[in-house]
DNA sequence: CCCCAGGCGTCCA
DNA sequence: TGGACGCATGGG
C-alpha cells in the first residue's frame, strides 16, 4: 500500500464516520437504478425523484411497458428531470439494450470490459452512466467518477485540473481493493460530501474539507 | 434576477 | 483529442 492508497482510505474512513453509510443506489430494482442513472445526468436528484414517481404511478418501471409507451407521452412524464425529449429517447434506447442484455449482465456472465463497452455503445450512455449501472444495478466492480469526484480529487491535490475520466477512475481502482460494496459506498460518500460543500476547488476551505488535516 | 445540478452527443479546429 | 454548445426543469 503506497501513500495514495493510505490517503484515499483515510478519506473514506472520515467520510464514513461523518456521513454514515449511504446505502446507494436509491432504487427498488436494477431497472429502476438504470432509469435513475439516465435521468440524473446533469440534473438534481430531487427533480429525478419527481420524474421517477410519475413513472411509478404509471407502472412504467418495467422494460416492456417502457418499450410500448409513446415517446412524447414518456417525455411529458419525465419533464421534471429536465432535457425531457433527450432523456425520453435515451430511456427508450437504454431499455432496448436492457431487454437484450440485462439477464446476462445480472448474472455477470459477460466480462466487465465487454459489458461496459456494450453499454457505452448505447447513444446517451456515457462513462459515468455506464459505470453507475454496472456498479449499482449489476454489481460489477467499476468505480464511478462524477463532477463531485473530480472536485474532491482536485481539492486534495490528488489529480490535476485536466485529468480525464479514465485517469480518475484508474486512480481509485489501482489504489483501492477491488470490491463492489466498497466502491459503491465510497462514491456515494463523495456525492454526500459534494452536495454539502461549496463548488470552489481552490483554495481549500474548512467547510468543504470538514476540517480535515490531510494534504 | 442570477447560478447550477450525480452528462452526453455533436460540431469544429 | 479537446473545447464550446444545446439540451430544460426546479431549487437556492
Amino acid at each position: 500500500m503506497n501513500a495514495t492508497s493510505g490517503i484515499l482510505l483515510e478519506f473514506y474512513e472520515q467520510l464514513l464516520a461523518y456521513f454514515g453509510k449511504q446505502y446507494w443506489w436509491p432504487g427498488d430494482s436494477p431497472y429502476e437504478i438504470a432509469i435513475g442513472a439516465v435521468l440524473t445526468q446533469n440534473t438534481n436528484w430531487n427533480n429525478v425523484e419527481k420524474a421517477i414517481n410519475n413513472l411509478k404511478k404509471r407502472n412504467l418501471i418495467d422494460a416492456q411497458k417502457m418499450t410500448n409507451i409513446d415517446s412524447n407521452e414518456l417525455a411529458e412524464l419525465i419533464k421534471p428531470s429536465g432535457y425531457f425529449n433527450l432523456k425520453a429517447n435515451r430511456l427508450k434506447m437504454m431499455t432496448k439494450w436492457w431487454q437484450k442484455n440485462a439477464d446476462r449482465a445480472l448474472k455477470q456472465h459477460v466480462n466487465l470490459d465487454l459489458m461496459r463497452n456494450s453499454l457505452l455503445s448505447v447513444k446517451g450512455i456515457g462513462e459515468e452512466t455506464a459505470d453507475s449501472i454496472l456498479l449499482y444495478a449489476f454489481e460489477y466492480p467499476t468505480f464511478v467518477v462524477d463532477a463531485y469526484t473530480k472536485r474532491f480529487l482536485i481539492r486534495h491535490h490528488l489529480i490535476n485540473e485536466k485529468a480525464s475520466y479514465h485517469d480518475m477512475k484508474l486512480l481509485f481502482e489501482t489504489h483501492l481493493a477491488c470490491d463492489v460494496y466498497f466502491y459503491r459506498e465510497f462514491h456515494a460518500l463523495i456525492v454526500a460530501l459534494g452536495k454539502t460543500s461549496c463548488k470552489k476547488t481552490s483554495p481549500r476551505c474548512d467547510h468543504c474539507c470538514l476540517n480535515w488535516h490531510l494534504r
